[in-house]
Formats: structure tokens, sequence, C-alpha cells
DNA sequence: ACCACATTGGTACGGCGTTCCATTCGGTTC
DNA sequence: GAACCGAATGGAACGCCGTACCAATGTGGT
């Protein structure tokens, strides 16, 4: 006789760490950042805590591993420029030169649009997964050993160093990159978020007021230059004035 | 007859939301991000949690008010430069020409120099206080409305339009400086309790040894270029370096 | 047939933010 | 002075979290 009720019949479908982590990032995509939790990933997959805890640490080992995939499929793979998967969700409505014509000969000035391929790779990531900012700006700044972030830092480095830079400006030409990347994908995507806020069908006229009226209802006496600023920020193209900020940087190391 | 056992006698000190959020401060400081608990304030206070929750609405509210102090006297008061209080704990080992010898007529390009204060002044803020790097650079992502951040925004801003940046440019300079301040700043303020993890006696040779070789642990295949920057970071000034990335990025500006 | 062991899933614990409410007491009103 | 009101207080409880622990399970080797 069993000393307790029956217990569930064990799965079929094997937990891997890798359907945990992917699970893992849906739940960060459609909840939000508070929406990973040990009780809804138990839920997902119907079972208890004690089988994830096998496969996963704890839960900041977890989520950086969401991140380290999420941000590993949007940077370069290896030490060559490599694909850097950007720009396939929307109609590209401003086609920069970001993507070269062709992949033949490399011209005199490539690590300058290498840089600029693998910011907007970061930037879409970042869009697509708005939890990605707190993550990557909470680890560099906490100088997270095994994370993702030195591969970041790696891949924007090496480029500034083809570009030739002296080499007394490398650390300080790649942090202003890396932390105006960051930093600025992250406010985008929190822009995205207000905007979103508007209701599934606004539309962009709509949205891009929403975003820069929430500037300009501050205080006229104490905020002249961010209101000025609003006004500009209302019809620029979010990717445009991205990479204005890296050629702006790129500008200052040549 | 009382029909519960007597309670404790009413507080004589009156409870204010600017007490609360001077403790507040004080336990960010001594016990960390996680050390703002609102237990640990009502044992601080010998209360509970309503009593608390009276003078703040609550803990987002509380945090977000503890930075926005901390900040506020950082940041330079008024539309005029102000005082910023920078570079008081140390000797200045490295005194840069960031404090203007008098503070008589501005010169030429002041602009710059109180821009340099103004970072210097959150650097500094941000190294006291390790908790604002997170906070700040999350807030700036969120895009916080009533929050400090647009302050920050704003002090610089105005500067880089004194600098006389072009109109068009207002924001992409201006955006790039405050992300790169607070990331760069936080970036630092990490590195300092890494280094503080070796023990409380351990001289600055010895901490920035440590710090640089987590950087330089990484595997020199596939991380050429962290490791090659690793060994120049080992010998500069903290705040020197820092200011050199914020003059990389004004110089492109002009 | 057995067993060792990797894996699973249930239960429990302590701590968190927050809510609710009985209680207190200084000030106002008659 | 007595009665009263409402701002302020502090205690207890709720629901959620991450996590530790462990009995139950089934599979592959012997």
């Amino acid at each position: 006789m069993a000393t307790r009720a029956r217990r569930s019949p064990r799965r079929t479908d094997a937990l891997t760490r890798e359907r945990i982590i992917e699970a893992a990032v849906e739940l960060l995509d459609t909840a939000g950042e508070g929406g990973l939790t040990f009780r809804a990933l138990t839920e997902r997959f119907a079972t208890g805590p004690g089988a994830i805890y096998w496969h996963v640490a704890n839960k900041g080992e977890l989520l950086a591993a969401a991140t380290e995939a999420v941000v590993a499929a949007a940077l370069p793979t290896g030490p060559e420029a490599g694909p850097a998967t950007a720009s396939q969700k929307t109609p590209q409505k401003a086609p920069q030169k970001a993507s070269q014509k062709a992949p033949e000969k490399a011209p005199e000035n490539a690590p300058q649009e290498q840089i600029r391929t693998v910011a907007l790779g970061l930037f879409e990531a970042i869009e697509a997964h708005p939890w990605l900012a707190t993550q990557l700006t909470g680890q560099l700044a906490r100088n997270a050993r095994q994370s993702v972030t030195p591969r970041i830092f790696e891949a924007i480095g090496r480029r500034v160093q083809a570009l030739g830079v002296p080499e007394s400006a490398w650390f300080t030409a790649t942090s202003a990159l890396v932390h105006y990347i960051l930093g600025a994908a992250g406010q985008n995507a929190a822009n995205n978020e207000t905007g979103r806020a508007l209701g599934p069908d606004a539309d962009r006229g709509q949205y891009l007021d929403a975003v820069s009226r929430t500037w300009e209802e501050l205080d006229p006496g104490e905020y002249p230059f961010t209101r000025a600023v609003a006004a500009q920020v209302r019809d620029h193209d979010d990717r445009e004035q991205f990479l204005a900020g890296v050629d702006l940087i790129l500008r200052a190391c040549l």
C-alpha cells in the first residue's frame, strides 16, 4: 500500500537546461522582468522547483544564461565580422549603409561599418527583449566575470583597434561606445514600452507625440534644454538617431 | 478593561519622510542594494510598517527619493554652474583642472570645464553610493518621469548647448555624455567593490592588480583585445581615465 | 533480478513588500 | 473640563518570492 498518494507519472520529454533557458526568455518577453519566476517555470513544465534546480544553480544564473543566449545570437560569431542578423523584422524604412552592399572585399573603413552593425544588432536585440537593458547595464556595472558583457566589450574593442585608434585610447573609446550603446538602446526600448501603453493600435505619429510630450510636460523654468530637445526628437528615426551617437563617438577616435 | 495588551507608548520623536529617506540612504550605503528593507526600517525606528507607509507610498518611491536626495546634492543647483561639491574625500592625488582656480569671470571654454565638473560630481556620488549606479541607469532606461534622471540630462545638456554644439547634435551629444558618465561611473564603483573584497588593508597596487587580473584571466583566444587593455588599465588613475572619456566625447562635439 | 544513481516533483521555510486595522494622542470644539 | 476628530502609529496577517530538502521514480548497467 502506498504510504503516500500516487505521484504523477514521470515526464517523457526530458527537461533540458536549454529548454529551461528558452522558456525563461519567453517568460521574460511576455511578462516582463518580473515575469521570470520559478513558480511560473514549474507551472509551465508541470513539475516542481527541484527539477529546475537540477539544471540551473539559481535564478541569477538562469537570468544570466537567458541574457547570454539572446545576446550571443545578436553578436558577430568569432573573430571575424560574422552575420550579426540585424533588421529583418521591419521593412527597414531607413536603409542606412549599415548593411554592406556585398560581402566582397571590405573597403578601407570596414571597421567603422562593422561597429555600426554590431551596435545596431545590440540595439535591435534590446528592442525585442527590453529586459536585456537592465540586465546588461547591471552586469556591466557589476563586472560579472563569466557573463556576456566581456563579449560585447571585446566585439566593439577589437574593431576600435582595427580602426587605427591609438593604443592609449583603446579603453576610453571602447568604454564610451559600449556604455552609449547599451544605455541608448535601453532608453529606446523604454520609450517603445511607454508608447505601447497607448494601446496596440496607435500609429507611429501618436506614439512619438506621446513620448516627446512626456518630456515637454516638464517645468519650463527648470528644464529648458530638455524641452527644446523634445521637439527635435519627435520626428527622428530611432535607429538613425542611435547610429548618429555611435558615429559621434567614432568621429572623436580618429 | 483593555481588550488587548497595552501598546508600546507612542514615539516622541516624530517620524518624517526626510528621516525615513535619510535612514534608507544609510541602509543602502552600509548593507548594499539589498539592504533596504521595510523590515530593517521598522527595526531601525522601532515601529511597524504602517507608520512608514504613511510617509512613503512604496519601496520604489522610497528608492527613488533616496536616489534623488543623494544625486541632488551632487548636481549643480539651479541654472548657474553651482558648487557641485566634488572631491573632498581624497587628497585629490591627480588635481586636474576640473576645479577652476577661482570663481571669477569664467573663461571662454567654461562650459567644457563645467561639464567635467558635473561629470566628476556624479562620478564621486556613485563611487560613494554604489547602489546609485543600478538605480540611475535603470531609471534612465525606464524613463521615469518624476525622477532625478531628467535633472542630470538637463544639467549636461544645457552645458552642451552653451558649448556651441549645433542644435541638430544636442540630443545625440547629451545622450552620449550622460550614458557614458553613468555607465563608466557605475563600472568604477563596481571595480572598487571588487577591490574591497580583497580586505580592508589591501593597498592600491594589489587592488588594481586584482581588478585587471580578472580581465586577464579570460581566454586568450577569444578575448585578445580585452586582455591587451587590461594591462594598460592597471596603472591609470580612475578619475583621469573617466574624464578622458568625457573629453573624448566632447571633442567630437566641436 | 537487482541495484545505483541521475532526475523528478512535492512540501516546507524564511523573508520580502504590502494591506489592514485597532490604537493612540495632540488639537479643536462646545 | 469633557467630548471628539483625524493624523499618525505599530502590530498582525497575507500572498508571493527564491530556495532547501527529500521521498519517489525510472533507466541503464551488472
